[in-house]
DNA sequence: TGCCAATGTTAACGTTGTCAACACATCTTT
DNA sequence: AAAGATGTGTTGACAACGTTAACATTGGCA
């Protein structure tokens, strides 16, 4: 029909790759203005397409969140990936957690909506739930790792990366909500005292499990 | 000066005592119907009043989701103050772990609005700062009681409570997403475990830590 | 070529947060 | 006790959002 556009890109009508464009102005959303404006109808004007279009590759508000939590999970996962040949050679777990928790921190609210309710369970989004679960096996790559240099005790190593990761998060999302700042420490810093604890635990020498029982 | 009003039978106008009632509302509505159901406009039906009239109450959504989470706060704090006086003359940490824990799971969407974004920083919400850093003053409390019995080294018990709490956070949070089910354990044990590897450490006999550097 | 499924648009509905204008109730002051 | 004054609740409205139905356009395929 009558070219009533002729677009510089292949753009008209039909996007092309509308669901992507959708995701990254999500991101896009989430970094500039914040939780609140991650919507359907936001994301769609963001990437210039009337307010249904995203329902052609959305069912419902869930799962545009699910998919930015994912790409999320994905950016995380990256940036620990950085972090580990950064100092290849080296143990590299603190890297790891560094890199996890600046992520965190750089990215609070994406890192939140990652985490957040409307993603909960129901077993629906199981692309969100692979990749979710990704961060546990990178974690318990690097326990494993870790054993196989001794620096770290026989165990189960999924155990003790749920263990780090609970830590992890734990610490970041503490952080995010401003509920560090009674310790006085940095989060930095924070990081570093709670991973020694984890290392070499809080107990004195000789304080053994059977004495707490 | 105006004394403080008694909370008088609810009156036909005048409700008395409205401000409670939208709280307790809102925490009726968490239980049964979830996060979602959290609205301004939900409180007050649930309470019998008009749309608009918790705006006499409270400026905001934010508002009300802060007296909630507050609420939330008091009630963690008692169920851990409960924990501890039950088990009393013993250590009591393992109490308050496993009552912080259990609280966060029986209480999912008012564990979430605790550390919701909608609540995060700003200032505003003053008495909520207070009630939040409250459990971390408990926890705090209970590593100073341990560290009097020699049961944990010494060290700043700020910082080795904010180590906890985000390990107990962190815990929760995972769990209440459904991402600890990767350990194949439940979460008390998982409770168990990390605890265990918190006053321990994952780091066998003979590292320390100056082998990691 | 002509048709069809995929993709995008427009228009509507119900719900929510929020505000302004108003109504009633309780307290204070005279 | 009468008359404000001030707090508290109501009604009605608006914009934004999620969601759906009905319609339009396109690209690919028979």
């Amino acid at each position: 029909m009558a070219a009533k556009r002729r677009p510089k890109i292949t753009r008209a009508y039909h996007h092309g790759d509308l669901k992507d464009a959708l995701v990254r102005s999500g991101l896009d959303l989430l970094r500039t203005e914040g939780l609140a404006a991650l919507t359907l109808r936001g994301v769609a004007r963001a990437a210039g397409v009337s307010q249904a279009a995203p329902y052609r590759h959305f069912a419902d508000h869930r799962a545009l969140v699910g998919a930015v939590a994912e790409q999320g999970f994905m950016l995380l996962q990256e940036a620990m990936l950085v972090a580990v040949r950064r100092d290849t050679g080296r143990m590299g777990f603190k890297g790891i957690a560094i890199a996890y928790v600046t992520f965190g921190l750089e990215n609070p609210a994406l890192y939140r909506i990652m985490f957040g309710a409307e993603i909960t369970r129901e077993a629906d989004l199981p692309d969100l739930r692979r990749t979710g679960s990704g961060v546990l096996g990178f974690v318990r790559q690097g326990i494993e790792e870790l054993q196989r240099q001794s620096l770290i005790g026989p165990g189960d190593a999924g155990v003790m990366a749920t263990a780090l990761w609970s830590m992890l998060h734990g610490l970041v999302a503490l952080a995010l909500d401003g509920q560090t700042e009674g310790s006085g420490l940095s989060v930095a810093e924070l990081l570093a005292e709670t991973t020694r604890i984890m290392m070499f635990g809080m107990a004195p020498r000789g304080v053994t499990p059977d004495v707490i029982a």
